[in-house]
DNA sequence: CGTTAACTTGATGGAACTCAAGGTTCGTGG
DNA sequence: CCACGAACCTTGAGTTCCATCAAGTTAACG
C-alpha cells in the first residue's frame, strides 16, 4: 500500500480559549483543572516518539489517535469523542501521534501533576487505573474485529459504535473521513466505500452527503455475530 | 472458517501445591499472598462471562488469552510467560477465557483484595495502573500488526518477540502449537506454517522436531518493517 | 462557479484461505 | 524397545476476498 507523502496540519492556529470549562473535572476530581487549548482540523496533538508532557480531554470535535510503519502503513488505534481521554503513555515518550479530526477544543492537564496525585491519593490512582483496563478491553475488541472479522463485518460493527457513542438515535454524521475509517478498521478507502455500498443496497443503511448516515439498527446487528 | 467443536480441558487435576513459592510477591507488595494451583496442559483456567473472582501470575509454564466468536473464530490476544499477570478485568466478569498452554503453575489472588488494597495503598493502584497501560501498548502495538502487515511479518514479528521474552538467545522452543500461533497472529494454520518454510527458506531460521527454532537475527529482523 | 479533495465504481491481480492429502512427532502400551 | 495411534505439522491445488490500479462522480470551499 503506498501512500502520500505524510499529512501535515499547516494550520497552526492554536487559540486558547476563555475558561469556561476550565471547572471541567478530571473524572470528578476538582483538584484537575485543565487548560483549555483548540487545534485547527488535521492539527496535530502531539507526535509519535515526542516526550510525553500532557494528558487531553476532549471538550468539543473529534481526534484520532494512530501509529505507522516507516513505509507509511497506518494503523488508527481510536477515535476520541467529547468527554474522551486521550495521551496516557505507560513510558516517557509518546507511542502514537494524535491529530484532531476537525476544530477541536481540549483540556489539557500535565502528565506529571497527575502522576503526583495519583502517587498521593489512592482514589484517583484507581480511577486512572480502571480507565486504563477500559481502553484496554476496547483494544483487545479491535483486535478481534482486525483479526478475525470480514470487511462488512468490520464496517457494520463501526457503524454500530460510533452510533452508540454519538446518542445511538441512529442517525448521525460520520466525524472522520473514509480514509481513517479504513484504517481503523485495516482495510482501504476503496473497500470500505464498496461496503458502504452493499450496506445500503441490503437495506441496513442510508446515506445522504457521504457522511451522514441512518443505520437500520436490526438488520446492521444481525451482520455482527458475536 | 470452520473449526472443530470446542475443546475443553478434560483433565481437572487441579492439584494445589506446597507453598514453595507462597512467598513469591505481588510486584513487591509483600501483603499480597497468592494461593499455588496447577493447571493441566489444554485446563481452562477461567471462561468469557465468569464471574471475575482471581487474577493470577503465571510462575512456571505459559497460558493463552482469547476471545472466540459463536462460529468459532478465535483470536488469541496474549500469552503470558513466568512472570506475567493476567485475568485482571474491567468490569465484573471475565471478558476472555484462558486456559493452561502446558502443565502450568500459577498464583492465585484474590481480586477484591487486590482493589481493596488498591484503594488504600496509593502506590500499589499506582503499579497496578502502570500494568495496565503496559498490556494496553502491548495491544495497540498488536492492532498495528493485525490491521496492517503481511503474514511474513506477523511471523517474524511474532518469532522475535517470543525469543525476547524467553531469554533472547535466538534458539527456543515454541510453547504453543501452530493453531495457538495462528490464532493469535490472525492467519490460519496453513498459512503459518508456510511462513515458517519461508523464512527456513530465506535462512532467517532453523526448525528442528516442530517446535524448536534458532533464529537468524539481523535476517529476521529485516523482515519487520517500523 | 471553478477547483480540489473526498468518495464511488469498475477491472484486475495477488496474498491468504479452504480443502485435501501426506508426513512427522510423540505418548502409550505391548 | 519398538509398534501403533492420534495429534500436530507441512505441502499442494484451487478459490476467494480484498488490495491495487484507474477512471469517474460528488461534495466542499473559496
Amino acid at each position: 500500500m503506498v501512500r502520500p507523502p505524510v499529512r501535515r496540519a499547516t494550520a497552526s492556529l492554536r487559540t486558547p480559549f476563555p475558561t469556561r470549562d476550565g471547572a471541567g473535572l478530571f473524572s470528578g476530581c476538582p483538584e484537575f483543572v485543565g487548560t483549555p487549548l483548540a487545534y485547527a482540523r488535521e492539527e496535530e496533538i502531539f507526535g509519535d516518539g515526542e516526550e510525553a508532557e500532557s494528558v487531553y480531554r476532549v471538550v468539543h470535535g473529534a481526534v484520532r489517535t494512530h501509529k505507522i510503519l516507516s513505509d507509511g502503513r497506518r494503523q488508527v488505534t481510536g477515535f476520541h469523542l467529547p468527554g474522551d481521554l486521550f495521551g496516557f503513555e505507560q513510558a516517557e515518550t509518546h507511542r502514537h501521534t494524535a491529530e484532531a479530526l476537525s476544530g477541536t477544543r481540549v483540556l489539557i492537564f500535565k502528565r506529571r501533576q497527575i502522576e503526583r496525585i495519583a502517587a498521593v491519593r489512592a482514589e484517583v490512582a484507581c480511577q486512572l487505573w480502571s480507565l486504563a483496563k477500559r481502553s484496554l478491553r476496547h483494544a483487545q475488541d479491535h483486535m478481534l474485529l482486525l483479526g478475525r472479522r470480514s470487511a462488512q463485518e468490520r464496517v457494520a460493527a463501526f457503524l454500530l459504535d460510533v452510533d452508540a457513542r454519538m446518542g445511538g438515535t441512529g442517525t448521525f454524521d460520520l466525524p472522520m473521513p473514509r480514509r481513517d475509517i479504513a484504517d481503523y478498521l485495516g482495510l482501504t478507502i476503496e473497500t470500505v466505500s464498496r461496503t458502504f455500498s452493499q450496506l445500503e443496497g441490503e437495506g441496513a443503511l442510508q446515506r445522504s452527503g457521504g457522511r451522514q448516515v441512518c443505520l437500520h439498527h436490526d438488520r446492521m446487528h444481525r451482520l455482527v455475530e458475536d
